[in-house]
DNA sequence: CCTGGATCCTGACAGC
DNA sequence: TGCTGTCAGGATCCAG
């Protein structure tokens, strides 16, 4: 599920169980996810202080004593887990090890935080803290959506002569930081943008009008994460899935929630992935 | 440079 | 029950 907003929830949830704890042992139990991880990675965890969680995109940067950064991304079934309840948080444990439990961060608090990933297309990397910006996997990032470098007329200047759907142009990490999927297709929506419009012929005007509506998307869904992180107190400890009502995503024939629109949801595929959307609030 | 398709991997689910 | 096909929240790589 990861997007922008699920990886802040994700990285708020552990804030606090880990910044200010040491990493006693990590348990590394394969060779790879994506890519193969650092050169030792576990002793190069092992025995450092956490100072900080940072998100960059749907990156979460750990930055340890060491001067280096622990560099996360959860790819599209990447889970955190936490167990040992140092904070009280908790009713459930993750009970034993399941499958796909890749890496395990035991802290000297006594909480464990695993990281689950069946389908493995998630990333872990370890980086100098003082040139982040400049690894590979950062550098060529757009701006955050929700900082004040994302702006209508970055947007409008990214967009123009561009012969791409605007829904592709949108999931482009280096146009706009973060968006995925489903956001996109909300955010469409919202803006009564058919997403097979192609990016360069839509009016200044209306792609200025996006870039509100996409703060204010993703602005809503992390405040959603937040409140799904409270109710994980009653709950399990399982950080990254949370309940969110969408307006398009995943509502196909289902209907269209504007008030007095007689039509049902609509998917298309562009470039391999769906999109929702309704034929007559987006054109 | 721009664009779209194939690709990595596992699991859930629908239909037969 | 088990098989097959489809689909999944990402992002890189490569061909045209």
């Amino acid at each position: 599920m990861p997007e922008l907003p699920e990886v802040e929830t994700v990285r708020r949830g552990l804030a606090p169980v880990m910044e200010g704890s040491v990493i006693i042992k990590a348990e590394v139990n394969r060779p790879d996810l994506r890519w193969p991880f650092p050169a030792r990675m576990a002793e190069r965890l092992t025995g450092q202080d956490v100072k900080q969680l940072r998100r960059r995109s749907k990156y979460i940067l750990v930055d340890l004593g060491s001067g280096e950064s622990l560099l996360v991304h959860l790819g599209m079934s990447g889970r955190m887990l936490i167990s040992g309840d140092p904070l009280g948080q908790f009713v459930h444990d993750h009970p034993a090890p399941e499958k796909h439990d890749h890496v395990v961060f035991h802290m000297a608090n006594g909480a464990r935080i695993t990281f689950n990933d069946p389908r493995r297309f998630g990333a872990m990397d370890l980086l100098d803290t003082a040139t982040a910006d400049g690894h590979k996997l950062l550098a060529s990032i757009g701006p955050e959506p929700l900082g004040n470098s994302f702006h209508e007329a970055h947007l409008v200047s990214a967009l123009k002569g561009r012969n791409m759907p605007i829904k592709s142009a949108l999931l482009d990490q280096r146009i706009v930081a973060g968006l995925g999927n489903i956001y996109v297709c909300e955010a469409l929506y919202r803006a009564g943008l058919h997403p097979a419009r192609k990016a360069g012929r839509i009016s200044e005007g209306r792609i200025a009008a996006l870039v509100p509506i996409i703060k204010e998307v993703l602005a809503e869904a992390i405040e959603a994460g937040g409140s799904s992180l409270k109710d994980f107190r009653q709950a399990d400890g399982e950080l990254g899935y949370f309940q969110h009502n969408f307006d398009v995503y995943g509502r196909e024939g289902e209907p269209c929630n504007t008030p007095d629109c007689p039509k049902v949801i609509q998917r298309i595929v562009q470039s391999g992935r769906s999109s929702f959307y309704c034929s007559q609030c987006q054109r």
